[in-house]
RNA sequence: GUCCCCAUCGUCUAGUGGCCCAGGACGUCGCCCUCUCACGGCGAAAACAGGGGUUCGACUCCCCUUGGGGAUACCA
């Protein structure tokens, strides 16, 4: 472990570590660089949080680049959906956003330069020469890769009418070693690396030059992204070295797989930051859990953005990877759900309800109703997991009478206990005052005098009132629902 | 096929040679609280993949096996 040992430091100047020291020489820049071919997953949501949290951490800068070079498979929607997710998940880039595609003329002049220093040449392969090369490599079992055939030869050879790709001339002897923050040393034989492609026969450049370009060109410090990047990473050192440039620090990130540890797939939790919003989670949640699978901290468990962006770091990532667990995100969602300010929630509970389409019938959406709603959250917070479960939880709120019963509500209203609501009903009327307080001795002196244990009357209470066996402790409800209302839900199912 | 990475309770993880017959969290199971359901509190079961080394001593270091994952494109 490095110590302060031959640092000027010592003694009360200790607190200053090598690493602040570092840090305030070069300016931290990371970079989250998805593809627009689809939603902003969860595992890029992931490592967008960590490149975010590390820039935030060291005072540096988080930038966001659009990797849109294949034009076939990039659409606007998408680039619309990564800038939606990103906001969502509350995570602000610094500047502009870089479009990749837009810079394909700098990419080339890259490629030229190489090509001009001979590191890099024309290539007149065909598609099935490099077929016939892999089948017989396949065949003799050796590794699969280009030859290297017009590594060497004279551009005089070139056959006519053939528009050649350009192949960088990567090393054939040697290794090239990848210093990762989370990996550690990767070491790759470079013979096990070929020439790859960089720039394609249509005069487009291809992935592993653009990005080595563009991250140089944006200054961007600290590559953190997905581990199947490593390889790549390998390639692009070369590239970096060849140029002359400074290899940025890496960290690569191990992928987050499904609940069944297979990989996460459409159909099994693969879902769009969007769909988890949908679902009724809070970004704060989203945001705590998202660190904490593949990053800790110690035994911390729940901590807030600032406090991540305290303590994150690169070294305790972890290096396996991690299964998606909906049943984990979902209590930590609920402890956010009741740290969560009541009026913030009723609003976010309306806006998804209506955005779902859940509460579009147009009714009881007045001042009165959200009054109600705010009133009665501390008791629905409680109890809830997801914006949704609030929503739902809310719904005997907004019912309208005769409200509707549901299975366990109609069974506890039997005759009896619709016989002993008359009574409680009579009781009521004698009673002007509605205050939760009040109505709870009303009905623990009714369920005296009746002998009956305080269950026995709450519970047909909570079917009439609420249609349902489940709800907040009845008092509350009652006093939020207005002695009128209350009333007039107790005398429909009064016998 | 070849290359690379990974491997602690069901899950997320702490652990960087002795503090660990392995700690926390979610989940599970009991109990308590209680007008329901929750919340909360208390308690329990639950793991170092296997085999070799190295060492006075391995969860921690090395090797092999097994099992996962990733990469091997004129996709990114």
């Amino acid at each position: 472990m490095p110590t302060c040992l031959g640092s000027p430091f010592t003694g009360a100047a200790q607190k200053v570590g090598p690493r602040e020291i570092m840090t305030e020489q070069k300016q931290v820049v990371t970079r989250f660089a998805p593809s627009p071919t689809g939603y902003l997953h969860i595992g890029g949501g992931r490592t967008a949080l960590f490149s975010w949290l590390y820039a935030r951490r060291h005072n540096g800068k988080f930038l966001l680049r659009i990797e849109d070079t294949d034009r076939e498979r990039s659409t606007e929607p998408a680039i619309e959906a990564i800038f939606e997710g990103l906001r969502w998940l509350g995570l602000d880039w610094d500047g502009e956003v870089t479009y990749q595609f837009a810079r394909q003329a700098r990419h080339r002049e890259v490629a030229e330069e190489l090509l001009r220093q001979g590191k890099a040449y024309h290539c007149y392969t065909s598609a099935q020469e490099l077929e016939e090369m892999r089948e017989k490599a396949k065949a003799e079992g050796r590794p699969i890769r280009y030859d290297g055939r017009w590594r060497d030869r004279d551009p005089s050879e070139a056959p006519a009418g053939v528009k050649p790709v350009i192949r960088f001339k990567s090393p054939n002897e040697g290794e090239t070693i990848v210093r990762d923050h989370v990996m550690g040393d990767v070491r790759f034989a470079n013979e096990q690396l070929d020439d790859l492609i960089i720039v394609r026969s249509d005069g487009t450049p291809t992935y592993n030059l653009s990005v080595v370009v563009d991250d140089h060109d944006m200054g961007v410090t600290h590559i953190i992204r997905g581990d199947d990047h490593l390889t790549n990473a390998g390639r692009q050192s070369q590239i970096y070295a060849a140029m002359g440039w400074d290899i940025p620090e890496f960290a690569h990130v191990p992928l987050i797989h499904g609940a069944d540890g297979a990989k996460l797939s459409k159909r099994h939790g693969a879902l769009g930051v969007d769909a988890y919003r949908d679902m009724g989670y809070l970004p704060e949640a989203m945001r705590n859990y998202l660190a904490r699978l593949g990053w800790s901290h110690g035994d911390e468990e729940i901590f807030s953005t600032e406090q991540a962006i305290q303590w994150f770091d690169l070294e305790h990532i972890g290096r396996s990877p991690s299964r998606f667990d909906f049943v984990k995100l979902e209590n930590l969602n609920g402890h956010y759900i009741r740290v969560t300010d009541d009026t913030r929630l009723a609003d976010e509970t309306i806006a998804l309800m209506k955005h779902l389409g859940l509460w579009d019938d147009g009714s009881n959406f007045g001042s009165d109703f959200r009054a109600k709603l705010i009133a009665a959250m501390p008791g629905l917070k409680e109890r809830a997991k997801t914006l949704l479960d609030i929503g739902k939880g809310a719904e005997f709120l907004r019912a309208k009478r005769p409200i509707p019963l549901d299975d366990n509500a109609q069974k506890l209203l039997n005759d009896e206990a619709r016989a002993l609501l008359r009574r409680l009903l009579a009781t009521f009327e004698t009673r002007q005052d509605w205050a939760a307080g009040e109505i709870e001795a009303t009905v623990r002196e009714f369920a005296d005098t009746e002998n009956l244990k305080l269950g026995k009357v709450a519970q047909p209470l909570r079917a009439a009132v609420t249609g349902s066996s489940v709800s907040p402790p009845i008092f509350d409800v009652l006093a939020t629902l207005g002695r009128e209302e209350s009333l007039g839900r107790i005398r429909d199912q009064a016998a």
